[in-house]
DNA sequence: CGCCCTGTTGGGGA
DNA sequence: ATCCCCAACAGGGC
């Protein structure tokens, strides 16, 4: 569920709330959430200290506490962080007892989110060093960047902009949004784009992350704000129609088939097919059969 | 009713 | 470097 715009989203509604309080009781319902990590251990680092500050790398949210402990959290892709939620709130995997009274639930249906410790600046450092690229937001992606950054790679343009070591914070949604903005198709090789392209690819993806962010992060179905609300009705601010027949650019209709691992939705009359690329078969009820 | 497929993510192994 | 599979569950199609 949460990419950048949706993490961001949750970070500063809950930053002013949890900022300057003192974690006292941290509650691992589900082991798996901080595995392998013996949840004692998680505990009694957390537990105690005082959150200095909500803070965001890609998609991960991080809880920087006094000591340099951080706590880093992932919510992967069903997992919300409530605030006074209440006692029946559904799939509860952790509980943080703030020093005011309040509190902050994890809850996460697919068990997937992770929470994990760093001790001390440089494990936090080292920590994102091998897993997360540029922040796009940072006014750091600009064509000459992106550029950089897909130099040499023969893997397509949405594998490229999925993978969080080069830019972080874009998931499946956003990289299809930006895409089609910048006219690219998916399985453009990354390594070949043009210099044009570059640019208009890294601007497509700023603007479209800036977009889902001004919108509070409202993209997808299952997105809660820590409040409870849910967000994603329409998605408005999204140019790239997912769900329906025809582009709202040029009528084509939009096909579907499975990139990077991803689906993946396509014009192909705005985002043309690169010469010699075949789109692959959406693979319909066919199961490779375990041996 | 029940089976089968899909999915907003990231890590590990081939 | 790149691709495939998996984690665990809900929900929809058939």
């Amino acid at each position: 569920m949460p990419e950048l715009p949706e993490v961001e989203t949750i970070r500063r509604a809950l930053a002013p709330r949890v900022e300057g309080r003192r974690i006292e009781a941290l509650e691992i319902l589900d082991p798996r959430w901080c595995a392998p990590l013996d949840c004692a251990e998680v505990r009694h680092a957390v537990e105690g200290r005082a959150v200095e500050r909500l803070e965001r790398r890609g998609k991960y949210l991080v809880f920087a506490l006094s000591d340099e402990v951080h706590l880093i959290t992932h919510l992967r892709m069903t997992g919300t962080m409530l605030y006074d939620p209440g006692p029946d709130a559904r799939y509860q995997r952790v509980r943080f007892g703030l020093d005011d009274g309040h509190e902050l639930r994890f809850c996460d249906p697919r068990r997937f989110g992770t929470g994990e410790l760093a001790l001390g600046d440089a494990a936090r450092e080292a920590f994102f060093a091998g897993r997360v690229g540029i922040e796009p937001l940072d006014g750091v992606l600009d064509g000459p960047a992106l550029r950089a950054l897909a130099r040499g790679r023969r893997t397509g343009a949405k594998a490229f902009l999925l993978d969080q070591r080069k830019i972080a914070g874009v998931g499946n949604i956003y990289a299809d949004e930006a895409l089609f903005r910048a006219g690219v198709h998916p399985l453009r090789a990354a390594g070949a784009l043009t210099g044009r392209q570059c640019e208009a690819l890294a601007r497509a993806v700023v603007d479209a992350l800036s977009a889902g962010l001004e919108a509070g992060g409202a993209t997808i179905d299952d997105f809660r704000h820590p409040d409870g609300v849910q967000g994603g009705f329409q998605h408005e601010f999204l140019v790239h129609l997912r769900e329906g027949e025809e582009c709202l650019t040029c009528g084509r209709e939009i096909v579907k088939f499975v990139a990077a691992g991803r689906g993946t939705y396509v014009c192909e009359r705005c985002q043309p097919r690169p010469r010699g690329v075949r789109r692959p078969q959406a693979p319909r009820g066919v199961r490779s059969g375990r041996p």
